[in-house]
DNA sequence: CGTCACTTTGAGGCTAGTCAACGGCGGTGG
DNA sequence: CCACCGCCGTTGACTAGCCTCAAAGTGACG
């Protein structure tokens, strides 16, 4: 490892780092003394942004775990014909590489969607740590065991309709930022690889839930009106739980 | 907790269980100590008929960790217009309730397709275990972690050839038998549930490749004869581990 | 003010779903 | 022993939802 400014600079205040950190939602959050030694393992931190070369690539060995700090991250595998198939958005908060934990090797790559910054925990660091803490190891499993549950959801045979709803459901909870405004920050093309929708699908989609007055859209970005309605035809989805963020205190 | 006939007969033998028991996939298996503390916290076996009620279902409290002994239980969801979505097909060896440790209840149902036994291991014993087992809980992380990779998947907009292809060469690897022959245990309605596809869908798919000469069909099961082939159209799924069983030793 | 990426709109085609009907097989009961 | 029934698998004809292709409109940025 060298030391370089990067470095040096993360390291001046390691364990108030995640204590401090905006992001409420981050995996690092939990019993005090699991946040300070989750925050003394982080390597420095990286920027990443838009058109750089990928934060880990398919076949990489794994040797971190990564969680999202500001941004958004889009991961994605490449099919023999070149086609990039969209594997998941990993918005503040989120843990990145869970699904090659068993193999070892990243399953994806992993680009920035709008200029980001993750955190770095080195595998070695959180092996260690997680033996320490049996905790923090079961609030591992319990993340995994979240993003298994929502991919089984989302592996259903559902109507364009149905999974965009869910996406723009999924995502108002996430983004929540304290009004009902919904910036998404990735471009339509995205949410359609995503969702297996071609793009002019999403589109219309979408006109079609402001022809119903269930969002209104502008420069801003969306906002739903009809979070009930496009709940409920996301329920087969993401399930009964369909209060909107602002609602969701408890 | 009563103590009738088939509690006495498991708990005889509590360490010895695991240990002789003939599935060798088994997440109880791992290093000794591992495997017999795993023994050592189990539940009497059940044992599941088709038909029978469910062996959990959605919205229930999870108290237990279920491993496949033999048979196949399919785990499902069930809309709000009644129609089943099956989530997946466990086989011995198989944990099932992984997408439901982070809610704390069942996410789904589960019966039997063929007559079953399943291991049950209590919650609170399981989460004593991994605390005091860290290298445990690392494994039980890594499986979640399979399940998640394999859900991810599952969930690209692949066509109905190449969902079937890709549930062959899966099921071909976990029922492996020791020849080339493979008993599927659940009907083909099952099958086009599980991959979204329509019954007939199914069939006419895999008439397709009987036609072609990958798959030979009779009344004891199917042959892969175009193993390659069928994995050559799965790979976008299953990913690039395209040796058929026989010949995955190492 | 031009470029470029993204979005929007329209027309036509294909995949897979739906509906309907038949054949095979196993169980059940007369 | 055979007739009946139900489930599963199979096949064909039709339909619908979504994709593909093509082209024009819009906003961001140099």
């Amino acid at each position: 490892m060298s030391m370089n400014t990067a470095q040096a600079d993360a390291r001046i205040q390691p364990q108030a780092d995640c204590l401090l950190c905006p992001v409420q939602s981050c995996f690092a959050r939990g019993p005090r003394a699991e946040t300070t030694a989750w925050s003394a393992i982080l390597a420095p931190r990286l920027s990443v942004i838009p058109g750089a070369p990928p934060l880990f690539a398919v076949g990489d060995k794994l040797d971190s775990l990564y969680t999202v700090r500001a941004g958004c991250i889009k991961t994605y595998t490449v099919d023999s014909s070149g086609g990039e198939h969209i594997r998941g958005f990993h918005l503040p908060g989120d843990l990145i590489g869970l699904d090659a934990l068993d193999y070892g090797r990243c399953r994806s790559s992993a680009v920035a969607v709008v200029p980001s910054q993750v955190c770095v925990a080195p595998l070695s660091a959180v092996r260690k740590l997680l033996s320490a803490q049996p905790s923090l190891a079961q609030r591992l499993t319990e993340r995994t065991s979240r993003e298994l549950a929502l991919a089984l959801a989302l592996c259903g045979g559902f109507s364009a309709e149905q999974r965009l709803a869910a996406f723009l459901i999924h995502m108002e909870r996430r983004l929540y930022s304290g009004n009902s405004l919904l910036r998404l920050p990735m471009p339509q093309r995205d949410i359609g690889n995503y969702l297996r929708l071609a793009t002019e699908t999403v589109c219309r989609t979408l006109k079609q839930f402001v022809s119903r007055g269930w969002v209104q859209q502008d420069h801003f970005g969306l906002r739903l009106d009809g979070y009930k309605a496009i709940a409920a035809l996301a329920e087969p989805i993401v399930g009964p739980l369909t209060a909107p963020s602002f609602a969701l205190a408890a």
